[in-house]
DNA sequence: TATGAATGAGCTTTCATTCAT
DNA sequence: TATGAATGAAAGCTCATTCAT
């Protein structure tokens, strides 16, 4: 009815602390939300699923967010998170080893990351498509290993070890393409690949591109046997 | 209503032969159809919308196109064709020159064709995340050019150019997503970049990828001043 | 879900032409309307209750109005356009007769039309304590009568008639109010009244109020008997 | 769930004794009460903004009221029972001395209460509307001073101070229609007017509809000087 | 008394599709 | 072919009120 109403009154999903019965319900609806966005994406997943699943009445769902929007944010940042700390489980290399046991170690954690969190990310995909706050948190979070990326191989080429006629940012960001949407064409779209085979080939290419010796290809190295395995293309 | 509806009753959109009239007004519809696409995307374009640009009544939209998912794709046909076109425009090279001038005409002609028709791509990514049609025509589409790089790929082994330990499909598959993922992350999501940069570096990380020279960086080829120019990311 | 959505889109209730069966239906619409805001006020009347009294689909609605406001608007449109019409209807008096037969069939021409569309005037005083547009309605409709009265008794002054400490705007406003409320107060509070009765005390307190002579009380003047007939209070 | 509500369960509002802390609470809500109805109507404040601005849960709500009307009504108690104080805060007038002066200070009483309370008059007004039982309280309030004032003119009718051919009850209706309507229309729906200017002009009306002299007028008597200021109508 | 989570009926609005003309 | 009115199933969101603690 009129515009200026409703200034002060109980503003969902703001911070306030939560009673323990209030955290669990939350809670479910969060878990709720997220495994029907993975079945059924976020258009065909509606609040009334969700609360119908979390077993609470449709209007407990506003008690906690605002939109469907928001709880699909929430889910994201869940997601997300989740993703960082996946890849960053890999099993860390030396320092001063070979630069590309650093590169594989971070493209098999990326891999490994994406193929837990694979429906998600496809359902992350679909959003930012007609949604801009979200297309821009996937921006974010795309922008800054970018920038990481550039930033490595900018210091790599002050050391000498990339030629310099590769732009750094043109390079992270067609490199982090690359295995991005590898990653997406083998896991989400189901092309059919093995992941050991992935990880070489997509390392083996990354570091060809910027002109970086693959510790595999040195005999002396500690060897990737049975590799090659057969490839079967849908 | 939905269910009993006629199986035999004069399907719509079926090919049967059309009066002048019919086929000016089925192309407006089309035309209409893909610029409120290309402006709004899929789920903010309505029927009424395109009847309304296309000056016709909303019912006469069904004469032509059973659903909206119908006209979609036919404007799809359309993009792709459009961008095979293009793709196909850039100068041929001889076929006896450098490699990398052939992916370099390849890699130029998808960025041209791309920037042609990125709206309609970031459309047509919109709906395949939910349209399982759509979807698999995207796919069809990559696997296609996927196909046509393993062959070239597996063809230049044969005749010892590229290295064996480089998996055909693998590589295909990645360097083909980094060439498409780049092009939609400058063009569809604007991150600031320069057509003939872009061409260079891609096409270098390409070649290096495969362990092919760069006609470029010889000294004795026909060469590309200016190319290094002031580059700022957003 | 875009906000630059559907701009050219089919508005309803635009003045485009409709057919004779469009027309029908928005009669219906109109009248159902009416009927159901007169019986149960505005915030009691849902489109559901117009729709189903018209016969119509729920979704027919919106073909012919934006919103619950808008056929509201346009059932306050008649309500007015109606009132101004039977408050013509009175017969004329002489222009060189009473002052206070002017007054008077003013005064009873009010009263009539009040009768005869009471439910609605109520419905549009509930409706202007909270709308904005409508609250502009009727005030735009209470400042023309008041401008037209602040005129005559400035006329009137000007003729010698009426007192000249009497300020026009400031007794046009008062007199007019309570014209206007004293309808409400009888008609629509349903406090006890007969209209005859009605129609010559307010007459006569108008008339003193200005000073002007009531015809009525001139035993030369056609008469009026039976006037001061029982009056009970609720 | 609202049905087989309990009746013999803690009824809330009962006039039970209170706490300290209790009437503390109730008091806070009552004037966070009033001040949303004022600043938004009684439709837009809804319990929960009531509760925050009160610091309080929302269930507390109910332990003191047992709905939205109850505290309304509350609230609307309290706002006569201050009109009716404030219009007796009037100096009061010698019983022996002009009528007029009675009847301005009446006046004046009544349009200095109007000012103080103008957002929740404006409130009544509306709730009245759709309110059967504050309708009531609100016809109450006016027919009980619409009874004083017809005794007065019986009164000063029978000591012939004023013509017989008034209507005791008609006038009173319609006088006190004129001053609350007009206060209504100045005060609440923002006309401009100044308040001596409109206490003077509705007391010359009100006292030349009875025929009693308007002691202003008298030159013998204390007399009114400036009150014919300018007035801007909107 | 106080809390705040939970309830669920109820509302407006949208829009792809159908159908009588 | 063309028309445009009619359809009706959804969907998202609100909020007065209840209730377990």
């Amino acid at each position: 009815m009129g515009d200026n109403a409703s200034i002060t009154g109980p503003t969902p999903a703001m911070n306030r602390p939560l009673t323990a019965r209030g955290v669990r319900t939350r809670t479910n609806l969060v878990k709720a939300a997220r495994a029907l966005f993975e079945r059924n994406g976020f258009l065909d997943t509606n609040v009334g699923d969700i609360t119908a699943r979390a077993h609470v009445a449709h209007g407990t769902f506003y008690t906690y967010f605002a939109s469907k929007e928001e709880i699909f944010s929430e889910v994201v940042e869940m997601l997300l998170a989740d993703t960082r700390r996946i890849a960053d489980e890999e099993p860390p290399v030396a320092q001063d080893g070979w630069l590309s046991e650093r590169i594989e170690r971070a493209n098999r954690g990326y891999l490994n990351a994406y193929v837990a969190n694979a429906r998600m990310m496809a359902v992350l995909e679909q959003v930012a498509t007609f949604n801009p706050r979200l297309a821009q948190v996937r921006r974010m979070s795309r922008q800054y290993s970018v920038q990481r990326s550039a930033e490595a191989i900018r210091r790599w080429q002050g050391r000498g070890l990339i030629d310099l006629r590769i732009d750094p940012v043109y390079a992270a960001n067609s490199l982090g393409s690359m295995v991005d949407r590898s990653a997406y064409v083998w896991i989400v779209l189901g092309e059919s690949y093995q992941m050991d085979v992935a990880v070489e080939q997509l390392t083996r290419l990354y570091c060809n591109a910027l002109g970086v010796p693959y510790h595999r290809d040195d005999p002396t190295c500690a060897s990737t046997a049975g590799l090659r395995a057969e490839v079967v293309t849908t």
